[in-house]
DNA sequence: TTGTAGGCGTTATCAG
DNA sequence: CTGATAACGCCTACAA
């Protein structure tokens, strides 16, 4: 069923009722009224590939990232697809599983499917070849990039702004008495870097005796956790307060220090870092770091809308963060 | 770009051309070779809609989900993505967020978009309206249904055995001489309610003194887990054993028999399901029932590549389960 | 082995 | 207000 059948029941010429289907003026109430009823008689949809054809443009948009099984991702991609839809745009859900390539690949894709634009979630792609290759391959797609950047026009970045939270952490750390920071670091990604970094610029602007040997490297997961706790106790390091990289980690690492007699918030305070489910989960519970998944997701939407209607858009966008404040510091 | 213009470049016609884009046979290496040096050069990649168009497919699938963020559903979803992608098929994502309706209107929205088939993750539909309204919409789309079932013509099912599981969870119990044995259903699904009625089923087969009443509902999540075993304890029930619907219920449960001195396992032996990252987070390590997430995801897409190919396929698959042995049990 | 022409289902531009 | 007709970019008989 496609709209010449509809035309011809109706009696009219095709683009009439391409008029109705798209409510345009310039067609008469009653000849309206006589297409629509056929429509819903047959229960038509127009084929949303045909009009793409002429359009270019499907109204779907791609959302890229490593991994959605990370609940932290998954959040996100979730307000994303919700928001998107709202807007009338379907999302096209790629997992590169950390691989460049099939990431290069996957845009590729999504370029000759006919993507309206690309979201990515996280450090999809670390590397230089990204701005090389693959932006050839969709330059001119519009690219917004959540927690991390890309060196190419039309790519937009929102993402939290990492040094300001890490400067919260720190002065309520302070505020509460504590003098000896650590900060884990549980991710090589952009955030992961930046949270480091931010961390080193406050201690040393802070005049902390050491700031260098207060970071510590661990993997993300409770086992991480547990690992940097044993190794940061190995290297004699003096600390009565650890930032982890996540909460998961923050977990691990809370779940050690116990085993090892130190209590939480007496001798060791912690904060975590997501407001994930692990926050809550577990005695004592986690204070952490709010991570704004759904504020930076509504925000990426609301860019990308903006450039598809040429809306002027700044280039990068940074959220301030907020802790919440439980039983570990 | 398109394939005129390479035609142009390359002094060939566009059915030339089209023939090397798909490598069909019938061209002279030569010929081949020129066309192929012209379209590497300009890095062209045909438009998937004009071919949607003609080829009436997008290789493109829907992949329904009430909530990507429950990391059970993102499990079989990266899976599934990952899957189809090695077959050729883009994933789009839509997140019902648990309403019906919204549902419907996004297999309608699939279904103009061209995509070649459907797969459901979870109780997406639960009522009846599905099977009249919805199917209409797409009665030519064929549905994989993860964990659920709908009544419908080419719709199929591939689930857990959850009855098998229920088995092997009860006879594990047995065998470690718990004898009271209680169920703690977490979701009004249809796992969840499978689950219990298997529970059920198994307790009065083994003549268990008073079945109905071993079953008891809550809320998925760690604050369901601690206040149903308020709801347990102040019901009088006599118990040494629970099966919890999922992880992070058992977790909320665990912590709360803690604080009532009742010690794991040697008082009450606990279960949980999923074999999530919740299971091992913390101490007591949870045994737990392995879901077989990525088994039913990999089915899953099997499954739809066969329909896809007239190759016949069973109405309902389901997947036996297994026991992961912890320190709960 | 290659080229021509028609069709896929819409939207958009003109006339009428 | 309505109707031809030409795109959109590709595939595929059918011809050559």
């Amino acid at each position: 069923m496609n709209i010449y059948d509809i035309a011809d029941e109706a009696g009219v010429s095709i683009s009439t009722v391409s008029r109705v289907l798209n409510n345009r003026s310039h067609v008469k109430p009653e000849t309206r009224k006589k297409v629509e009823d056929i429509l819903t008689k047959h229960n038509y949809t127009p084929s949303a590939i045909a009009r793409g054809l002429v359009l270019k443009n499907m109204n779907t948009i791609g959302i890229i990232t490593i991994d959605i099984r990370v609940p932290h991702y998954a959040a996100t991609a979730y307000v994303l697809e919700r928001e998107l839809y709202k807007l009338g745009y379907n999302s096209i859900l790629c997992n590169t599983g950390g691989n460049v390539e099939s990431g290069a690949d996957y845009i590729q894709m999504l370029n000759k499917k006919g993507v309206s634009g690309i979201i990515l979630i996280g450090s999809v792609f670390q590397n230089k070849y990204i701005e090389t290759s693959l932006i050839q391959k969709a330059y001119d797609l519009p690219f917004i990039v959540i927690n991390s950047e890309l060196r190419a026009d039309n790519t937009y970045s929102v993402m939290l702004n990492h040094d300001q939270a890490v400067a919260l952490c720190i002065n309520h750390l302070k505020d509460r008495g504590y003098k000896e920071l650590l900060f884990v670091q549980d991710a090589e990604s952009f955030s992961g870097n930046r949270k480091a970094e931010s961390f080193l610029r406050h201690m040393k602007k802070n005049g902390s005796v050491d700031p260098v040997n207060s970071v510590f490297k661990t993997i993300r997961g409770v086992e991480g956790g547990k690992a940097v706790i044993e190794e940061i106790l190995a290297s004699g390091t003096n600390f009565d307060a650890i930032i982890f990289g996540s909460d998961v980690t923050a977990v691990g690492g809370i779940q050690r220090l116990k085993e090892k007699k130190l209590r939480i918030p007496k001798d060791v305070a912690v904060i975590g870092w997501n407001n994930s489910e692990y926050s809550t989960a577990f005695s004592p519970a986690l204070t952490t770091v709010d991570n704004q998944d759904e504020m930076l997701a509504s925000i990426s939407v609301k860019m990308l809308e903006n450039l598809l209607s040429d809306v002027p858009v700044s280039k990068q966008i940074q959220v301030d963060s907020s802790l919440i404040f439980r039983e570990t510091t």
